[in-house]
DNA sequence: TTGTAGGCGTTATCAC
DNA sequence: GTGATAACGCCTACAA
């Protein structure tokens, strides 16, 4: 079978534990006897069993990052921001992909499949508001997203309501009287798309402009093709509009596909701008403004909660974290040409306690 | 501390065994002890300890995949097509990132920080030809991509040369005289630069068109700011071009983001073609013709091969496999409109023995 | 500074 | 069909 610690032991005529400390860099060892365990460990090509390792510690130095779908550019992106925070302070993750099923991301509280990384970030996209008695879990999690607030979990969270506020009146900012919005959910109460509008809505009030349900776009699911497809409904339906918010990039990508398709100019006829600051929004054509809502301090901050969270226990109560968001102005606003860009308004986020701490046990 | 089975043995007064048993559905237990053990883990609440079972059995039910960076799209669909596949055969995937920095490689293929999954799907980007004498690992492993040829592993590719000779000759029978490339690695003999820019210069020599260096622009790493630039110095040099040929869609969305800024009309002046078919080329304007190169089979076939290897072990000779491989016209070559697409051309692949087995001992 | 004993929670082997 | 018992490979006491 494999070599274990047992055999270097007997190789380097030390016991076990010598060999333990050994490879745990455990300092106070004499030179020449590390020196001998290295040399047998080599010799051997002895590789610490890490399952073992696991079991006996209770731990597995991994974390599960749950989210709905890596095609999805912002998941992307932040898998890749949470994977190289996680590996900073020595956590591997495990990738979990809910597809939005519903099923799935109850299996996942539920912690069936769990027992095998030390936490859990989480970014729901099915459950919502009314499921949060569901997050009150035996294990640590920190729940990322606008779908569900006030879990008994860490949340980090976006500045939503100001982010959209600004980034609507930055279309008003330009003279733009008749702005539409694509991605709407129309009687939802929670939710980026929720949030989103309401703050569409601030924008538009705060510009002194009225609020037109003709201009609203729904789309459900926030996907390119989804985003052309409500945008060109709007164009269609013969309504007058010279700007545009997608409530995400991907709708925004997919919305100046309709306005293409229909020899629209944007920004000259239709300024457009979205929402995420994804990569793709400065290769496109235009390049087209955004709002950044922190996806780097989200995915860091997601990931120093959670080890927190894993160090301490439930002894710390909540909270709740907000990164800065800022507006980003490029060509599809007539910010910048040549794919330069511009920060046009910054919205500073927080960080609060919400909650005394709650017994865990399931 | 956590519930056991033994705490679930006492409860349910049976033995240890017969939880376990009945645990792993083990088919031969008495109905009515089935139930008193089921009762009793519902009870308490009882869950199964992973890593226990894994140092047990010496399995993990993981398989590491490892890629250069998430947020290079293609490797994000690629992630996810692995992930879904991986799900499929009751495998979860742990994500590693390795930048394409050599040393990250290299200490993915020693082994040192692995000993967790059961197996490594591999994406390398920084290691070559030169290297593959590191591929020769005790542990089960595929390789994707073009980088290494010949490795003792098994091997999931694609079929460079002809598709990208085919997506040549589409440019070609659209009437294009003057096709450059984006993307070449001067002077690599491996690789996918390498080896499309073989298919190209064999489309151009196909079509009866001469090759000619003025046309060929170099970009190292494909990126959609590195395509961009490449196209720019291309179109300043002040050489003649009707057609473009982006070895992948990353730099085929900058290319179009320079010729954009250029008032370059897209297909009218310039066609332009990508190869990786990812999502982002639906839904460009225009939409951008490019080649698939199968990635769903790509996924799902390196995850069967993998799990046939960790099956059996160094009993069968490694594989080769190379998916089928067509190319997708649309907007940007004149072959669509409205977001529609056509197959243009497909690319048969196949699948060979490379090797005898190899003993893995390291 | 190093060694010994024991157990982490499970599965495998064998009896019964 | 079910039960005792010994691993799996490591780490944490504690002792020396």
């Amino acid at each position: 079978m494999r070599v274990t610690m047992h055999d270097v032991a007997q190789r380097a005529g030390v016991s076990i534990k010598t060999v333990s400390n050994v490879v745990n860099g455990y300092p106070h060892i004499r030179p020449e006897t590390r020196e001998r365990v290295e040399d047998a460990i080599e010799h051997l090509g002895y590789r610490l069993n890490t399952t073992a390792r696991n079991l006996r510690t209770q731990r597995t130095d991994m974390i599960t990052l749950a989210v709905p779908e890596l095609r999805l550019p912002y998941f992307a992106e932040l898998a890749d921001s949470v994977i190289r925070s996680a590996e900073e302070q020595g956590l591997t993750v495990l990738i979990e992909q809910t597809g939005s099923v519903r099923e799935r991301e109850i299996e996942l509280l539920d912690g069936r499949r769990r027992h095998l990384t030390d936490g859990v970030i989480f970014s729901p996209l099915a459950l919502g508001q009314d499921d949060v008695g569901l997050f009150a879990v035996d294990f640590p999690l920190v729940v990322l997203g606008e779908r569900v607030f006030d879990a008994p979990a860490d949340h980090v969270t976006m500045n939503n309501v100001a982010a959209a506020r600004a980034a609507t009146l930055h279309l008003a900012s330009l003279g733009r009287r008749r702005i539409a919005v694509v991605g709407a959910h129309e009687g939802e109460l929670v939710g980026s798309a929720a949030l989103r509008t309401e703050g569409y809505r601030q924008g538009l009030r705060a510009a002194g402009l009225p609020y037109d349900p003709t201009l609203v776009g729904e789309a459900g699911l926030w996907h390119r093709s989804t985003g052309s497809e409500a945008m060109g409904r709007l164009l269609d339906s013969g309504v007058e509009i010279d700007a545009v918010f997608a409530l995400n990039d991907a709708m925004a990508l997919g919305a100046l596909h309709a306005l293409h398709a229909r020899r629209i100019d944007v920004p000259g006829d239709v300024a457009l701008i979205g929402f995420d600051d994804v990569d793709d929004v400065r290769y496109s054509v235009p390049t087209i403004s955004s709002v950044d809502p922190g996806r780097e301090q989200i995915a860091r901050t997601a990931v120093d909660l959670l080890v927190e969270r894993i160090a301490d226990g439930d002894e710390r109560p909540f909270r709740r974290v907000i990164p800065d968001s800022r507006v980003v102005g490029r060509e599809s606003t007539g910010d910048a040409t040549e794919g330069s860009e511009t920060v046009v308004a910054m919205q500073p986020g927080g960080n609060e306690e919400i909650e005394a701490p709650v017994s865990a046990t399931a």
